[in-house]
DNA sequence: CGCCGAGTTGAACTGAATCAAGAAACGTGG
DNA sequence: CCACGTTTCTTGATTCAGTTCAACTCGGCG
């Protein structure tokens, strides 16, 4: 009863922050979805195989890492009202580059790839769901691309910070810096009080 | 005639090579788009005002680029078969970042962002096309966000015309070097058959 | 208490930028 | 079709932001 609760009121805020979906959306929705809870370090996606689940994040933390060099860096980070899967693997049915890894526990919503697939299929509504989502991280990703391309390693620093204050408190530094794109040391020198670089 | 009939012949690359359109689907894009063709050095996007049209490039090749510090930025090329617009002012109606060039005599289709509105919210068909190309240039930034971070200049380089061959033959190596986020010079070296970097 | 992971600090190194000068190719008018 | 200016590209010398490698500090925890 608890978790039937939570999962409309995640649906509420999908159908409020993203797109408007109709009753019989939500309800389809409901059926197609479970809300799932798992502990912080657990992972969902693994490196190398196939990823065809879609994850909403209700609340809690993730970041999605790959592997180069031996060392793992840092692709994005998701918080509470994204959604998230394998990019390449969900969408283009390949095996996944990256590893999701909670960070915090963590509570989502998830969904399989053939469950979206029949939702986008009989309503419209999904359709523009979807596409407003994409839209979102495109534009994201398009912001990113000037961040890392013409932006000094603390001006990134900075801007994430002024972003997402919160993620101080809430994701170590190595992490922060493999996604800057910056190494530990260089993170380091940036935020020292003598900021001698 | 002439133009009607290459109207047709771009709206069936599209429905071929994007999402399929109904037969209605496509005589409503037919009539709510317009077949254009403009030289060399046109621009279609001016930075710092709305662009609220999209583009189809039945054939040709533009840029877009913006200015960081005095210096013109390519932030992408695109060529026949892709739809372009500014992205951030099309999709958030936000005065655009970039300007947009045509690199070569180029013929493309035109449809103002009222028209796609119209046209998504009448059918299925259109949202889903706007998803699909939307996840398509997801993926590609997506790519490029890998590319940039951990790819030296010669690599970057090395990967952009493996991709595109016929880049060299078509766009001046200062577009090509701020597009990859090196200078001129940079490339040069690399391109240099001494390779002394 | 001692170990371990996370973060800091230092010194040397390096890929690419910058600044500066020139060469080559290109197009336009005489 | 050649001379001229402009744009495009090359080459060299120097500088610099950030990396690498290595040692060290700090806080938590079995």
């Amino acid at each position: 009863m608890r978790d039937t609760n939570d999962l409309e009121i995640a649906i509420e805020t999908i159908s409020k922050n993203y797109s408007p979906l109709t009753v019989e959306c939500k309800s389809d929705l409901k059926n197609a979805s479970q809300l799932l809870s798992l502990d912080k370090s657990s992972v969902i996606v693994k490196e190398g195989q196939f990823a065809d689940k879609l994850y909403f994040i209700v609340n809690g933390c993730v970041r999605a890492f790959y592997n180069k060099d031996g060392k793992e860096i840092t692709d994005w980070f998701a918080f509470e009202g994204d959604f998230i899967s394998s990019r390449n693997s969900f969408y283009q049915n390949a095996l996944s580059h990256c590893t999701i890894e909670l960070l915090e526990q963590t509570t989502f919503l998830e969904i399989t790839r053939e469950a979206t697939e029949t939702l986008i299929d009989q309503h419209h509504c999904f359709e523009r769901l979807g596409r407003v989502a994409i839209t979102k991280t495109m534009l994201q990703l398009q912001e990113r691309i000037i961040s890392i391309q013409f932006e000094t390693a603390q001006q990134k620093y900075e801007n994430l910070i002024k972003m997402r204050p919160d993620l101080l408190q809430r994701v170590p530094l190595t992490f922060i810096a493999s996604y800057l794109g910056i190494t530990l040391e260089t993170l380091s020198r940036i935020r020292s009080p003598k900021n001698r670089i």
